[in-house]
DNA sequence: TAATTCGTTGACCTTAGTGTCAACATTTCA
DNA sequence: TGAAATGTTGACACTAAGGTCAACGAATTA
């Protein structure tokens, strides 16, 4: 694995091939989940022979596992703003905001993420209980305080944060959801804005918060279009 | 398929089968989605001999897309109120109520739809395209004309309602992220009723419709337990 | 260029899973 | 009771998939 004993170095075929490899199963296991997806279609779609696979990742619950710690690992990075020192609408409107666009650029990590939810999330059971847990509750004690300056409704902040988790990770993880029922191949860029500015307004001022003029009514609702 | 030819009647035998079939199947789908599935694991769960199973499904195929009928059966008859005289607070409030519990007694079929849905709802096209967008778009018609009374923020009719479709359906979905991060076991009654009377709050608040007195705030917020 | 390490790949093994079938068992009804 | 229909089940065939291996090829460094 590690590149062994005496050095010889470069090692660019490497660097490469796992690159393909990586990319190639987080697109699969994205689609298809853990089980549906076999190593011949990750190789297939990586452009490699099947046994080069292996001589990468010698099962493919290793490859699993890896490409799950780099969705953790991208999911760790994005969301860390949000202070108690912070304006409430700003910062949780700069959370919708960027969870949205974050469903937006990176749907795949997203959905594996949603997968292994679903199905009981084996894998993440150590995640969830600590960097996760951490991280939420850091974010509820922040919330709490605002309540208790009154800056906010006393709403759950568990609930609430779930709440902002839920509505916006669906653009990930249900796209086929939204785009077959809107009649669109798939979201446009102003369709995100628009969802953000949606949400932003729905989430802030139904928690009491006050901000600056919405920018939700701009068109009467999400154009329509007939099925394809 | 139909009790064939020359009436052998009651059919006892068959309707107990096919119902303990059905069950096992649901479960199983739920659990591991339709690859991860095997006969075996249903057959042993509804304790019958595996060939057994085929002699009342002919392919594992045709047993998915009868359980997903039926979860859609379901579905199509749950959410049908709403309508353009009702009062939003009580059509909305209600509707979120229903769907929070729906979560609570109806997880499976609810897993079972939302992996379809992640893994591009090949099954599911059809319903998308037919039945659920027809409902979708009779229930944004009816929000879209409370705005045009002035009884509610002009908000995206679409947003919304996938909004509370999203908010709701993470609670069956997702079930194991909500639990491991608030250290449960499972969700208790109280716990539900907390969790739609803080979406009923944000969500109707946020939109700008008026309500009787909110529900939250009771206690602190989501008891949290230490993790096992 | 020779030695060494890294990388590739066809062929094979094994297992798990789906689906089939024919023989047997049970139930139903005349 | 006996014939017809329904239901049960062990054994088998076939395939897809994961993983192994040894022989071969390519790159790197001395």
């Amino acid at each position: 694995m590690t590149s062994s004993s005496k050095n010889y170095k470069t090692g660019k075929i490497r660097i490469d091939n796992l690159a393909k490899i990586l990319e190639a199963a987080e697109i699969e296991f994205a689609l298809s989940g853990y089980k549906g997806a076999s190593i011949m279609s990750i190789a297939k779609r990586a452009k490699l022979p099947r046994p080069n696979i292996h001589y990468y990742f010698p099962s493919k619950l290793e490859l699993y596992n890896r490409v799950l710690m780099d969705v953790l690992a991208l999911w760790n990075e994005a969301f860390d703003r949000i202070t108690a020192d912070d304006d409430p609408a700003d910062a949780i409107g700069a959370y919708i905001y960027a969870k949205v666009m974050y469903s937006k650029t990176n749907p795949l990590a997203s959905k594996i993420f949603a997968n292994e939810l679903i199905h009981g999330a084996a894998h993440l059971t150590e995640y969830l209980n600590q960097d996760y847990r951490e991280w939420l509750m850091g974010k509820a004690e922040v919330m709490q305080s605002w309540i208790n300056q009154g800056k906010m409704d006393p709403v759950d902040p568990f609930y609430l944060i779930l709440l902002i988790w839920s509505s916006t990770q669906h653009y990930a993880d249900f796209s086929v959801q939204v785009t077959t029922v809107l009649g669109k191949q798939e979201l446009a860029d102003e369709d995100y804005e628009g969802i953000a500015a949606n949400l932003q307004h729905i989430i802030l001022k139904g928690c009491g918060i006050k901000f600056e003029q919405s920018l939700i009514g701009a068109k009467p609702y999400a154009a329509i279009t007939k099925p394809t």
